[in-house]
Formats: structure tokens, sequence, C-alpha cells
DNA sequence: GCCAACGTTGGC
DNA sequence: GCCAACGTTGGC
């Protein structure tokens, strides 16, 4: 099993939002990044765990856990042209975002802050933390446990 | 709102 | 295939 980090807007789509969700269930929609993409399309797995994380907000930080719950979904606002993230290059025939689903899975008792992270040198290779701009990315297994059991 | 980092586009 | 121009992300 592996971990991940799944970055959110929380003024689009909150934590919170995915706990209230049906099923407590979201696709992930809308990432338009081939990096991000092959992140998700070639390495997720169902029942991999996500730490969901909070950016462009007062306090950017992970909020809650997540887990994939499916996987090789066509990204349905690529087909869709009413959508912002519509992409006429892509179809169903030749599929070009593909994207997974996700379950909240728990709330963190609180928000580990982007700015207490910088603080750890355990987690100083965090990709967070070095290519901060890759809105899907990998967390190791020693930064999640240390995430969670010294923060 | 600024701006650094970095991904994408398109002319050549 | 290079690279300048441009657009986006996201912390501050």
């Amino acid at each position: 099993m592996n971990y991940w980090l799944l970055k959110s807007e929380p003024d689009s789509f909150s934590f919170n939002d995915l706990e209230r969700a049906l099923n407590k269930r979201t696709v992930w929609d809308g990432v338009r990044n081939y990096q991000a993409r092959n992140i998700m399309r070639d390495d997720m797995q169902v029942g991999d765990l996500v730490f969901f994380y909070h950016s462009s907000c007062p306090i950017p930080g992970i909020a809650g856990i997540c887990r994939v719950t499916q996987t090789d979904i066509i990204d349905p606002s690529s087909l869709d042209p009413s959508s912002k993230y519509f992409d006429p290059k892509s179809s169903l025939e030749k599929p070009r975002w593909i994207t997974i689903e996700v379950e909240a899975v728990e709330a963190l008792p609180k928000i580990i802050p982007l700015k207490e992270m910088h603080q750890h040198e355990a987690l100083a290779n965090m990709v967070l933390l070095n290519r901060s701009r890759l809105s899907v990315q990998p967390v190791r297994a020693d930064e999640w446990h240390y995430l969670l059991n010294n923060m």
C-alpha cells in the first residue's frame, strides 16, 4: 500500500465538504497536469491512503485522511463542454484525463500547518516542501507515520 | 496583490 | 527540438 497527498482549495472543496458528500466520496476531477495525472493513472491503487491538503487559504496544511476507492476513471469534466475543465482534445475513445475516486476516512484532530512541517528535519525531503506546485504527490511511509505520530 | 517556480504553447 | 512568451500555482 502506498501513501499520497492531494491538494484542494478549501474555498472550492474542503475536507469537510468531502465528509458531507454522498458516501463521503468524490471523483477527483479537474486535474490538468500530466505529472499529477500519471501518478493517479499509473501509481495509485484502491486502498491507498491519502492526505487531504488545504492550499491557497489562511492556514495551508493537512486537514484529513482519505482512501482511494476507485481508479481508472475518465475525468467527467474533461468531456463536459459546459465545464471549465473541458478538454476538446479528449474523448471517450481517447480519454486524456484519468483520475480516481476517494472517500473520507477521518479528519485530523488538528490541521497540520505547512508552516510547522517546515520545522521538522524528518520531513525535509517531502515533495510538498520541495516541489510545491504538484497537486498530486507521493508521501513516503516514514513521512506519513511521522506526521501522524509526531505532529 | 506580489512574485518565484515551473508547466505549456507555439514559432522557428 | 529549442526557447521565449505566457499562464498557473500557491505561499506570503
